[in-house]
DNA sequence: CTATATGCAAATGCTTTGCAAATCC
DNA sequence: GGATTTGCAAAGCATTTGCATATAG
């Protein structure tokens, strides 16, 4: 995984940085997906020197080449970044804490919302996004 | 339709400044979805000392009756603001100007959802986003 | 050796907040 | 008249940028 993604960047011209290795390591090592902020201190366990303008630098530029997608969840102002490993999925985001897990179904026919769009407008691809609630939070609640 | 938001309004307790009125009036005018900063801009042609600050409350206020929606487009990092007169639908968002239209069809089975996501996660709705390019930004791509 | 990347600090841009004065009811 | 709302100015916060130094290849 590590290796195929350094091995894009090294395709694209990039060089190969220890900081950039760190980066996209902590993003495989992630169980959700974190802000920019939470990546930083992740890795500042390990390499304390690391900035956070790196971590959003790189970020930035992984999300140029493909390799991350940003998400905004509804209500935060943050962004948070997952990586594009897997194929096309969906997200289940919790109203309550804000964390979001994919679902791997898609229920989405492109053809046929074409046709519902009309000619105006010419899709190319599109998000569902299912909004409720976690079992955490759902405990909690009660 | 102003009349109904401001009767909502009236109904929770909130006062009905001048400064709301033309909010809202300036939201049903609106044929796009507005940022805050062009609400305002567009107020301030008629009422120039009406502040940013109180534009930013009054959508929050609203926001919380439920009387708009808050959009992030992809990519952007503002917020763009709809009245929640119409019932439920989805976007059309243009991937290059970023311009939102409405789409009055849903193909999303939220029960067939729920099966696909299994009992852990209770899934209370859905935001169905459509990428794509409008006729103006084709038309300017060609 | 040279272009690219890093870390620092400062800047940016959107949004929020504290406060005194104004105003709705 | 009393609570709510406004406008102003300042603060907040996530993110970006300029620049000198360090480093990958």
């Amino acid at each position: 995984m590590l290796k195929d993604i350094i091995a894009k960047l090294r395709e694209k011209g990039c060089k190969i940085t220890p900081q950039r290795r760190v980066i996209i390591q902590s993003l495989l090592n992630f169980n959700k997906f974190p802000t920019a902020l939470e990546l930083c201190n992740d890795i500042r366990q390990t390499n304390p020197e690391i900035g956070l303008d790196t971590i959003y630098r790189n970020l930035n530029l992984l999300a140029g080449l493909g390799i991350v997608n940003q998400i905004n969840l509804p209500g935060k102002d943050v962004k948070v970044f997952e990586l594009t490993l897997q194929g096309h999925h969906h997200h289940l985001v919790c109203l309550n804490c804000g964390e979001a897990n994919c679902l791997d179904y898609c229920p989405v026919n492109e053809k046929e919302l074409q046709k519902a769009a009309g000619s105006e407008f010419q899709i190319v691809g599109h998000a569902l996004e299912l909004y409720g609630y976690c079992r955490k939070c759902r405990a909690a609640a009660q």
